[in-house]
DNA sequence: TCCCGTTTCAAACAATATTTTGAAACGGCC
DNA sequence: GGCCGTTTCAAAATATTGTTTGAAACGGGA
């Protein structure tokens, strides 16, 4: 057994092997990424990973949750701030913090990444991964787009309205090489960031203000009286990810 | 050697194995992909990959060129019945094909399923999939949304308009797990592929009406004479996937 | 029927990846 | 310094996956 009481050293080890492991599943996804290329990278030994972690499906874990703490801290979507703003800057908000994720750095967010691939090919995680990481950020864009739909808005009106806003956004995590491919001009330009966040926060507003005039022009029309809005789930940004067993696709596992 | 002269049996293995493969490499992607699974699927023997194909990578390249000739036949993003519609319903038109190959079935259409994959881990085959199939689409749509826009949009406006348009259909393929999980009541309406390409191309369609708006008044405001209109690069959706070297990360290979 | 090129097959092989091992190195503490 | 739990290490054992092999099955002509 490892790390009883105060273990000083070793964690040092650690934090390389979670960090090169985050640079590695990032680019590869849990099945494709090998150890050997984390150790490498974290210029640590083969072994290290079963000592510290348990595994590959320990350490992907680890990593998860690590990434997780991270994002808690850096790029917030939701803090007493930004609740202060009008609706239309939350927004505005949201849309750039997303978007400086997935093309701030020369890479994008390694948690991003790791969820991009659990979509395409998702692990046991997968759960754990939408709860903890994705849901938190869509009910918090739910509840913006909620605001600016006003109230006489379905909840079926914020699901579209959300999706087409996330789904614009969540483009240049899957599709960043194609942008850089197809759009080598735009992409090029050092504020690109705010270029599209720009962009896609004018078209969404412009696009929502339209859903809202037209479902109050429908209420003055018809002199329907006003639905009262449901209630909101709160959106908390909070990730946990409580290690649990994550495995290799379909072969046995240590409990 | 193989299939010299006339071959009579055989490539009917070489079809089961390319839709198996096509199935699997769909699912994990290349490197992710397992050969055993793949002849499981198909109900040949393990050998027949390399007696057939030469191997993984060639198994993959023929897959991929099988499905973009399979491609080129159903979901036609182009046609002469196409061109001849109002620009609105050709947009229309994309909007819907591209969400049918997406989520139409239970599976997206195979050969996205790959495109994504690649987008995300790329092989040595990514240039040939952007080029071959990724890229007509684009300019496809670029097309569609410069006749949208009018004479006066810039380079800069069709592509800021097409990525919109593209990444809100985009997303049904990469996310549409989460779509699925985040939207079930959305997801499980039957007619679900209707409701979003109607909302897509409403809100898509509203977006472009604006910013055509915009680029007009400003003329009339400023009275600048109207630039002509770029002559539009021909979008064909041909596809061609030449064989070509593609195989593992970085490892040697048969010539 | 027999021949012969083609295709299939089970088994072996080779290459790659992961996990385990046992010994050595480290570091605080007596 | 000498002990002891912790951590590192190179090497070996396993597991998994891709490729090769040699023999057998197939099937259309001579």
């Amino acid at each position: 057994m490892h790390r009883s009481g105060l273990a000083t050293a070793g964690i040092a080890t650690e934090l390389r092997l979670l960090e090169a492991a985050a640079r590695e599943f990032a680019l590869h996804g849990f099945a494709a990424a090998r150890i050997r290329d984390i150790v490498d990278g974290a210029g640590v030994n083969l072994a290290a990973v079963n000592y510290h972690f348990g595994g590959k499906g320990g350490l992907y874990q680890a990593t998860l949750a690590h990434l997780a703490r991270e994002a808690r801290d850096a790029f917030p979507v939701d803090s007493p701030e930004l609740r202060a703003m009008r609706p239309e800057d939350q927004f505005r908000a949201y849309v750039r913090v997303m978007l400086m994720r997935y093309l701030g750095q020369e890479h994008a967010f390694p948690l991003s990444s790791i969820v991009a691939h659990e979509l395409l090919d998702p692990t046991p995680a997968f759960g754990q991964i939408v709860q903890g990481v994705s849901r938190p950020q869509l009910d918090r864009l739910a509840e913006i787009v909620r605001a600016l739909l006003g109230p006489r808005a379905s909840g079926d009106d914020v699901a579209l309205a959300s999706l087409s806003a996330a789904s614009q956004l969540t483009f240049f995590l899957f599709g960043r090489r194609l942008f850089e491919a197809q759009f080598p001009a735009l992409a090029a330009d050092p504020a690109v960031v705010d270029r599209l966040a720009g962009h896609i926060s004018a078209a969404c507003l412009a696009a929502m203000r339209a859903t809202r005039e037209q479902l109050e022009g429908e209420r003055r029309a018809r002199l329907t009286p006003a639905r009262p809005a449901r209630a909101m789930a709160k959106g908390e940004i909070g990730v946990d990810l409580a290690p649990q067993a994550v495995l290799r696709r379909s072969s046995s596992d240590s409990p």
